[in-house]
DNA sequence: CAAATTAACGCAAACGATTGTTTAAATACA
DNA sequence: TGTATTTAAACAATCGTTTGCGTTAATTTG
């Protein structure tokens, strides 16, 4: 096995010096098109490619974006990484990614070791521990460019990329009151995590458009786990004002609220509306399908990428930092239709 | 912004020379622990940090893997990336992930990527375009530790990770001769792919050990979309003969079949048993329920993680190549349960 | 007690590129 | 023809580490 060959072969294969081989390859203008020529030559005769590192440490430009995020596995986050890696890889840069599993101290050390590798930006979705943000401070510190998808902390001034989940909520309940539906329950995740509060704004300020009161019954909170939600669901169909209609703040529970619906024989969307949200799990599997709010997970990676390509096209340019909303989309299927039965 | 102290500063702040500190760092022998400890308290009161890029440049030893894989949205793949990363992370190594998108040519220019970036080992799970191994090879000329997971080239001598698939399908027609199924159809993916290959054999295999005839008429290759799956399960239904039971290559294939059954009023597992493969849509979901062989994404991508470790560790090391093979494991649903019904 | 060993650290050359500054050759202009 | 200007390429410093080797002082050995 041969040594791979390096700058200094090239040059001496040719007689110049290393600086015309390099400046040739960047189509440097005070290189002569006949030397240009005679260098690419070369650069395939050798079968040259340019150590990276090498280039990094000189010029300071890094070659690789980094993503942190909590877990790579689920639906959403791997459609973000998806469209991510979509936009960046045609610019040449590589992605290097680290997931956080949710921990604070992971996260931290995820930005430590970029920063070390030298990245040259950094997207996040921050994990649900993290409420200090010291460790995204210290990524501006080091002038290395930050954006936030998806999960935000709001206290920091950074471009953004969020989904408008407040309008996703809205929307949802203003389909189940078109529907017919007017006793409308919400099942809601942790209230301090930034999506379910907005999901839950959502819901209220539907109801209020639509002179409907809000029933503090029919409002729980903190739910995260399907069998919490299939809990939550007979206790709600217990109650002694049961809701026509249930609004999930994501598609796992809305599995637990039809798993509590199937056990008691209850018709959906006859006797009670469901909508989830997220589009995150199959929802044309289901009995009844379950209508959802899709969140266009690969769009929103795709804009997290090419601001970030933006930014480093050129650095120098402050521009005040930018909120970008996604607007989501609601999939309408069986378990919200009451009025018009579709085809499946 | 005040910049970032490099290993000068910290010696100069101390009086002592770069290799002290570098030495001091790494635990070296030679330092007495007394100065390490000074060292160690100027990098805290300094913030330092080491470049990792120059160190690289230096020593050699890169400080990332590389991952190359068709696609990272998928549930299978994810959760791959998911087993690897959890296995690397501790290892100080960071991942670089790059996507051929199921094409051969991106693959090329991903393995460049990564050789450029000077990264100390590749994991790949092949394209499906990708027959050619050229870029394989140069991964080997250049002396950088190759794995292949999954989808893997026969040709090429590395270490494999591969799913047991013809124990797989194997297992998946026991189970279904079990429930009392013998006429056994089998809907399958392009054969010319590794996985269905193996996945026809496990099919032939069990059919022989059971003393069951080789239908042909029962025997659809080359289906590759839900839809197509449906006319086929359409064609068989209608045949002279139709089967009793038919085994998919893959879950999406699965979903055709439950889609022609339930259009035609035909009771699963009742008249017709149906088993999927991969476990990779939420089988529980569907009604019936879909039994499916279970792959272990996460086990396997952090097997193959593991053995790269274990190759950087003693690089000198040079053993030979070896495949391991992930047992997979049946999951039984509803849809092929015609003997003992399950509680679902 | 001189010689040999060891412990602890400094010196300076790499690693492979990039880039500001010079230099030499070619062309332009008067 | 001689000087100014442009063009093309060479020179050499530099990025931040690591590491082979040399040096010094302290310790051990015969």
């Amino acid at each position: 096995m041969e040594k791979k060959a390096n700058i200094i072969d090239v040059a001496r294969y040719l007689g110049v010096a290393t600086s015309t081989v390099s400046r040739a390859l960047k189509d440097h203008p005070s290189i002569s098109a006949k030397t240009k020529k005679l260098v690419f030559n070369a650069v395939r005769e050798l079968n040259y490619s340019p150590n990276k590192i090498a280039a990094n440490l000189r010029s300071g430009n890094g070659t690789a974006i980094g993503v942190i995020i909590p877990k790579i596995n689920s639906n959403f986050m791997s459609n973000c990484i998806f469209g991510i890696e979509n936009v960046i890889y045609p610019s040449g840069y590589n992605l290097i990614i680290c997931q956080s599993t949710e921990h604070y101290e992971k996260e931290l050390s995820n930005v430590k070791t970029l920063i070390d590798s030298q990245v040259s930006g950094i997207l996040i979705s921050v994990s649900n521990e993290t409420v200090s943000t010291g460790h995204l401070a210290m990524v501006k510190a080091n002038n290395i460019p930050l954006i936030m998808f998806d999960r935000i902390t709001e206290s920091l001034q950074v471009d953004c990329i969020v989904n408008d989940d407040t309008r996703g909520a809205y929307e949802a309940i203003e389909h189940l009151i078109e529907q017919g539906y007017s006793k409308i329950a919400l099942l809601n995740g942790p209230e301090h995590i930034y999506v379910y509060k907005n999901r839950y704004q959502g819901y209220k300020q539907a109801l209020a458009s639509n002179n409907l009161d809000l029933q503090p019954d029919w409002i729980i909170q903190n739910i995260n786990t399907q069998s919490n939600a299939y809990q939550a669901t007979c206790l709600l169909l217990d109650s002694k004002h049961p809701p026509d209609a249930i609004f999930c703040a994501s598609d796992t529970l809305a599995l637990g609220v039809l798993e509590a619906l199937k056990q008691r024989n209850i018709q959906s969307p006859e006797q009670i509306g469901v909508v989830g949200y997220g589009n995150d799990i199959y929802g044309d599997l289901t009995t009844p399908t379950l209508t959802s709010v899709e969140q266009f997970p690969q769009e929103i990676g795709a804009s997290a990428a090419q601001i970030m390509l933006q930014i480093l096209e050129d650095k120098n340019v402050k521009s005040i930092p930018k909120t970008i909303s996604i607007r989501p989309r609601l999939i309408v299927r069986r378990s919200s239709s009451r009025k018009v039965k579709p085809s499946i």
